[in-house]
DNA sequence: GTAGCCTTGATT
DNA sequence: AATCAAGGCTAC
């Protein structure tokens, strides 16, 4: 008896035939390019992302990635940024609309398998490649998505999952794209009428350029540290075991720093002389923390904050954690990680605070010195871009990431009622 | 949180 | 009845 056990417990292959028999093939999952296990929300996929997928809507994910949005998603690596993950179950066509129970009828059934098979034979890489586009959300012409599941008529595309699930679209404008698209055209139509003006402009942007240099310097030099420790020149400034209170300390001491300097350096930007004392500490005080991000702006690389406060202690993303929570820390992050990937220079971001600073709007003792600065740097900026060759796509990108800001500012007001 | 396996129920 | 995917369960 036990040898006949031992025998047909050793013959699974009858059992797997069976079993092959009744599995249909359904090659890589279209995510990962793990093997599938069926068509899961409309797409032949693994048992793995499947659940991510279903986890992801359930919760109503809010992912963020840390490694510049285009992250290889592997059976091995798709742990690693559930960003990526979540955005190639959305370009591979994973929708709820794609639910389709029961059995599949036989043509629909070949014409996966056909599709699946060309698929897995030629690599389907570059279509992960497609720049993703986070912001595809306001924009769907361009960079969004264009799942295709499979060709044909016989099994229909499946609609996108309505989109991403960011930080929600924020409403506010830090400044407007639009007057700002056209003084950029009417410089372009105008360049060599606007001659005098030009060198106003290449006055402002010169000083504002040299006092940025001043403003930017502790952090210059944070920068060069920085870059040693990713080069592994230096050992790592991090510190895992401050307790929130001493990094809260830390944290207060920059704010600190950076709020008195900040001062002296609005002060002396050109024009800002002309601006009512009153308001300009109006416009201190609303602008303090993106001014803060703007000035710091060097210091998120790749994904982490190499930013060092007293004693030595790099503010990293743990380290934020435990201060702001993880809500904040992320949007600053991510706020953070879309600016770096317009790769702005040191010139522009100069011209860029005053800009800021003066397009800010509140109950002003002398509102009209404040426009008539806001108008100078307008067309400085965008003498600037014209010469870093900009595109209106910029511009509006700009415009959108920097309006992150007023949601992050009003979290980090709240902060510090709470925590002090 | 992840993912392999199992149960349930819809569809052919 | 057979076949399929969603969702539940649970060991990691």
């Amino acid at each position: 008896m036990k040898m006949i056990e031992a025998v047909t417990d050793s013959l699974p292959d009858l059992d797997s035939d069976k079993k092959a028999k009744s599995l249909f093939n359904f090659g890589k999952c279209r995510v990962c390019k793990d093997k599938a296990t069926g068509i899961h929300y409309g797409v032949a996929s693994c048992e793995g992302c499947k659940g991510f997928f279903k986890r992801s809507v359930e919760k109503n994910e809010k992912y963020v990635c840390y490694f510049g949005y285009k992250c290889e998603i592997t059976p091995k690596q798709r742990k690693k940024c559930k960003f990526c993950r979540w955005k190639a179950c959305l370009a591979a066509g994973m929708s709820f609309e794609g639910i389709k129970m029961g059995r599949i009828p036989k043509i629909e059934k070949e014409r996966a398998k056909f599709c699946t098979d060309s698929l897995s034979d030629e690599e389907q890489d570059p279509k992960m490649d497609v720049d993703i586009d986070v912001q595809a959300k306001n924009s769907p012409s361009s960079n969004s998505l264009s799942p295709v599941p499979y060709n044909g008529d016989l099994v229909p595309v499946k609609k996108t999952y309505p989109d991403l699930v960011y930080f929600d679209q924020p409403s506010v404008k830090v400044i407007n794209s639009d007057d700002f698209l056209v003084s950029f055209e009417i410089d372009k139509l105008l360049e060599p009428q606007l001659e005098r003006s030009h060198l106003v402009f290449s006055m402002l942007r010169d000083r504002c350029y040299q006092l940025f240099v001043q403003f930017t310097e502790k952090y210059e030099k944070q920068y060069d540290r920085a870059l040693r420790v990713l080069r592994k020149l230096e050992a790592s400034l991090v510190n895992e075991n401050l307790s929130k209170a001493e990094l809260w300390e830390n944290f207060v001491k920059e704010t600190s720093y950076h709020t008195k300097t900040s001062f002296m350096y609005v002060k002396q930007l050109p024009g800002f002389e002309t601006i009512d004392p009153n308001d300009l500490i109006t416009i201190l005080d609303m602008n303090i923390f993106i001014l803060y991000g703007l000035r710091v702006q060097k210091l998120f690389i790749n994904g982490e904050h190499y930013i060092i406060h007293d004693n030595n202690v790099q503010f990293n993303r743990n380290n934020m954690y435990k201060c702001f929570g993880i809500d904040l820390t992320n949007r600053i992050m991510y706020y953070h990680a879309r600016l770096n990937s317009l790769n702005m220079s040191n010139q522009e971001i100069s011209l860029l605070i005053p800009y800021v600073l003066s397009s800010t709007k509140s109950d002003f003792v002398d509102p009209d010195s404040i426009r008539t600065v806001n108008e100078y740097y307008k067309h400085a900026l965008a003498q600037e871009f014209l010469v870093s060759k900009r595109s209106p796509t910029f511009i509006n990108q700009l415009a959108q990431y920097l309006s992150y800001t007023v949601e992050i500012s009003n979290k980090c007001r709240n902060l510090q009622i709470t925590d002090s």
